[in-house]
RNA sequence: UCCUCUUUAGCUCAGUUGGUUAGAGCACCUGACUGUUAAUCAGGGUGUCCUAGGUUCAAGUCCUAGAAGAGGAGCCA
């Protein structure tokens, strides 16, 4: 007989029929005669409870069978006897597929902490939590590629590994095949790369959308998604070294374009995920709520479901890089100099407590900064015509800060070339990336979304480690 | 990379001014119980007190160095 997926098993409504269900224990109770199985699939975060009568199956065919143990159960399917359950089955054949030692298995029917999760990432998968982020997870991808599909955009596969070092979005692991007990030199005593497996200096890419860029320029409306590299020393709970990272770029979209298509994706994602992970969300929200309980009630979160439908239905405040220093300089932390950074003149830098002071406390909803400085953004951003600000965009979002980083392309040829060459960047390396301004040159714009920051929002989880299954960071490649 | 904190049983944690045999809950083991809901009840402690030095009659506790983890900052998505 085939098996049931639980989740569908628990839809149904038609009961005193067999069924057969494989899946591990998560818990067991019960007495002399009598033991009760919570059976997990992994469809859903639910359970269904299995029925073992030890008279009818034999006194010992649970014996060591704890646990994180995995069955398959054959047996009638009735309207549950106890309460707690809608409906449970009465086991007629079980089957032990495989032991889970109680004296070694790490995981048990309570609470543990994030930490210790963190170091059995291989087992983590088995737990609540760790399912309910899983199964999110996998809708959030699908939620990306539908909004992207439905609109008429093409998924863009740019490449892994890249030999432009001309980016500027952080360090980069650098691919060789070269012997490092034994690097070949060249005459000038520098790292002979010519016979290097690619015959030039390669690294693993920290950005797909220079590429992006190139297949804009003909296709219109395209987007990648990813797997992006950053060898940054960064310890902190939303950066990693290896993340997913959707990056659309569309032609003819100017700043405008491009901030309501940021704000329509991430509104969409949201919804998607109110749509179609409704018990994995209830769940995730009485964890918070259950760990927050310690804390004062203001710093609380806003409850999760209710935190992702404000964000879902309610606009993002749009504010210019001059008006939030206005608002930051004349803001009571600044006045009282309770800022790190105390903010003075127009051109500083934005820390990331001025952001949190604007998301969380001043707009109280996400928030796109637009028009900053020119010089403290990248060289690709559009000049505006005041000449000292570019058409840069930032979305910052409560708790995570900047999830969002986009702009208008500067689509002028000499212009970028001069910007290129203030920074030393090497224009015959970046012809290609020229190209696309000699020829047919376009307004287009972009950005880049950081797909775990919208994983911990939507999860309402806090380590960016926990929201990927096998995180990457510094001195973390276990697994 | 910088700052702060943490590291004691399988897990979560307590351990007083340095003092004799290191504790609790859960897990686990043994037993009881005719249907449990984190089942309950009775009994059982399973330990490199992160590592290496040092101070001291005596160190889980104090000092130095290191490691690992957490939170914050920077870099950013």
């Amino acid at each position: 007989m085939k098996r049931t997926i639980i989740r569908d098993l628990l839809k149904s409504e038609e009961f005193d029929r067999t069924v057969v269900v494989k899946g591990w224990i998560r818990n067991r109770r019960g007495s002399k005669n009598v033991a009760f199985v919570a059976l997990n699939d992994g469809s859903t975060i639910n359970n269904v409870q299995i029925v073992v009568d030890f008279e009818k199956l034999g006194e010992n065919i649970m014996d060591g069978v704890g646990v994180g143990s995995s069955l398959s159960v054959e047996g009638q399917l009735i309207e549950s006897q106890g309460g707690g359950q809608k409906m449970e089955i009465v086991a007629e054949k079980f089957e032990v597929l495989g032991i889970a030692d109680p004296k070694t298995y790490p995981l048990q029917p309570k609470k543990h902490s994030l930490e210790f999760l963190r170091e059995i990432a291989h087992l983590r998968f088995r737990t609540n939590t760790f399912g309910a982020i899983t199964r999110i997870r996998h809708a959030m991808i699908f939620s990306v590629h539908q909004f992207f599909n439905d609109r008429g955009f093409y998924n863009i596969h740019t490449p892994i590994i890249t030999s432009s070092d001309a980016e500027g979005a952080g360090e980069m692991f650098q691919v060789t095949t070269l012997d490092l007990q034994n690097t070949p030199m060249n005459e000038a005593n520098e790292v002979d790369y010519k016979s290097d497996f690619f015959g030039k200096k390669t690294n693993l890419t920290v950005s797909g959308q220079l590429e992006a860029e190139l297949a804009a320029l003909a296709m219109g409306q395209v987007y990648t998604f990813g797997p992006t590299f950053r060898a940054e020393n960064s310890n902190t709970t939303r950066h990693l070294s290896e993340f997913w990272m959707i990056e659309p770029e569309v032609a003819f979209n100017d700043i405008v374009d491009n901030m309501d298509l940021a704000e329509d994706m991430l509104k969409y994602c949201v919804q998607y995920a109110l749509d179609n992970c409704k018990d994995d969300l209830e769940f995730l929200s009485k964890r918070l709520q259950e760990e927050e309980k310690g804390k004062k009630e203001a710093d609380r979160s806003m409850e999760l479901i209710e935190k992702l439908n404000f964000v879902a239905q309610n606009d993002f405040e749009r504010v210019t890089y001059t008006e939030a220093i206005r608002i930051l300089k004349n803001s009571k932390p600044n006045k009282k100099k309770k800022f790190d950074y105390v903010i003075e003149d127009w051109g500083a830098d934005l820390q990331s407590e001025h952001e949190r002071y604007l998301v969380e406390k001043h707009f109280k909803k996400p928030v796109i900064l637009i028009d900053y400085p020119a010089n403290i953004k990248a060289f690709y951003m559009k000049l505006n015509e005041d000449g000292k600000t570019v058409r840069a965009m930032d979305i910052l979002f409560p708790g995570i800060g900047e999830i969002v980083g986009g702009s208008e392309r500067e689509a002028d040829l000499e212009t970028l070339k001069s910007k290129m060459a203030a920074l030393d960047i090497p224009e015959d390396e970046m012809y290609w990336y020229l190209d696309t301004r000699r020829f047919g040159s376009v307004p287009h714009s972009g950005f880049g979304l950081g797909f775990e920051r919208m994983m911990l929002f939507v999860t309402g989880m806090s380590n960016i480690r926990d929201v990927i299954p096998f995180p990457r960071a510094p001195k973390q490649a276990e697994f």
